[in-house]
DNA sequence: CGAACTGTTGAAGTTCTTCAACCGGTGTGG
DNA sequence: CCACACCGGTTGAAGAACTTCAACAGTTCG
């Protein structure tokens, strides 16, 4: 924690979120160990087949974490955040890749020697699988949303849940920022710009959203959860 | 291990699976706790929105799990197989729903003794890690298959990953025992009934595929890989 | 035996995709 | 400096994939 905060701005996730039953000692240990870097949009953290060698935690910036087809599809996992930890993988090699979506600072650490803290403190371990499980339990959502969802009930789903994780950031702001392009968005909804975009449109036509220059605004609350939630109408 | 293989024909999954490195005593002190339930066809393990009271370890049987929307759109988030633990949830509620598919035997636990036995020792919990970060893994390549596969894909990637799950049970045999109905598939891949049945006499017809009572054989093993992977033909 | 259920198939319909054109902004090299 | 390419986004028209509606066959079960 010290040390996080002392070197940079924004805090370092792993940090708050994962370390700070440790002690003193052993903060000192893992901080001699972090690295700090910088990325520039679209830039890559790490690819699809890396040897998973760091583990990142994320300061500044948007991230975009997906999967790849040979022939080109893409499937968008998520977005991270200031405060996710990306690369967090049991396997020697990456299954997914992490494209900085914006200007991005990240701190990182030797991944056998973050396995290695971790698996051999119980405190550490329990907040691991806590997000871990938290993040299982949001995959289920999103296999929901992806499987059954309409256009316009992905578009409300995906707008309200970004808005909350963003709320941090944006402050109780109505206006959404939306960082990513028109493609991410698609490829995080199983869905194609054109019908990204023509939902966009038609959201806006409809009284639900108001789209402004680099994101949107949520008109009507009420019935962007009502989409989100996919009530029957 | 030993109190759990004593008292019925298959093994406790989380006996072998997580509990391996308790001592005798701790063993004793779950196994006192253990409850064995059976369920009939369509019987429900636990529900979404139930307190979560206890864990389910499978001992015999198929489950399908799965989430369920206001209007009836059902999404199966995946089914289980002896071994794979159930309702192993860190929420105080079920946000998932299990529903046996054949008549199905399961060993539980009060879910509370089992999280401060699991979240107690390090081992254990390091096993514990290790299964629910598999599972986040198999989440993102659902995604994948979810959002971006068509359904011919779709098909065979489940086929296939059923088949490999399977294989410990149905052996090296070419047929595929299909126990789940065409509505549990089609909940599982995003799909209809009819286009489940449509597709599967389409596979049929070119010859990946060969449809027979209770399950299919998989005629052409790299064609349905190819398919899987989703290969650009 | 009939009712209910599962699965298959056909025909029509809808949603979403594909293909294509266009617009505005940005960057770049002649 | 400006023409031009390029990129991201929007929109229209046509097409395809999948869904919906409907009918029917085979099983199971009361």
């Amino acid at each position: 924690m010290r040390g996080c905060a002392e070197r940079q701005a924004a805090p370092c996730g792993v940090c708050t979120q994962l370390f700070g039953s440790l002690t003193l000692e052993e903060r000192g240990a893992i901080d001699r160990m972090r690295r700090q870097s910088s990325f520039a949009a679209k830039e890559l953290v790490f690819a699809q087949g890396d040897v998973a060698a760091r583990v990142f935690s994320l300061s500044q910036g948007v991230v975009r974490i997906y999967k790849l087809l040979p022939d080109g599809r893409r499937q968008v996992v998520g977005f991270a955040l200031p405060g996710d930890i990306l690369g967090l993988t049991l396997s020697e090699t990456h299954a997914l890749t992490a494209e900085a979506i914006e200007p991005t600072v990240a701190c990182s650490f030797p991944r056998a020697a973050f396995r290695r803290l971790v698996d051999g403190n119980l405190a550490v371990l329990r907040r691991m699988n806590l997000l871990v499980s938290q993040e299982l339990a949001s995959a289920h959502d999103r296999m929901m949303i992806l499987g059954r969802y309409t256009a316009e009930e992905k578009m409300a789903a995906f707008l309200l849940s970004w808005r909350a994780r963003r709320r941090a950031r944006d402050g109780g702001a109505k206006m959404v920022a939306l960082p990513m392009s028109r493609r991410d968005i698609a490829d995080y909804l199983g869905l194609t710009i054109e019908t990204v975009s023509r939902t966009f449109t038609r959201l806006e036509r409809v009284g639900v959203i108001e789209i402004v220059p680099g994101g949107v605004r949520i008109a009507d609350e009420k019935r962007a959860l009502g989409l989100a939630s996919a009530s029957p109408a």
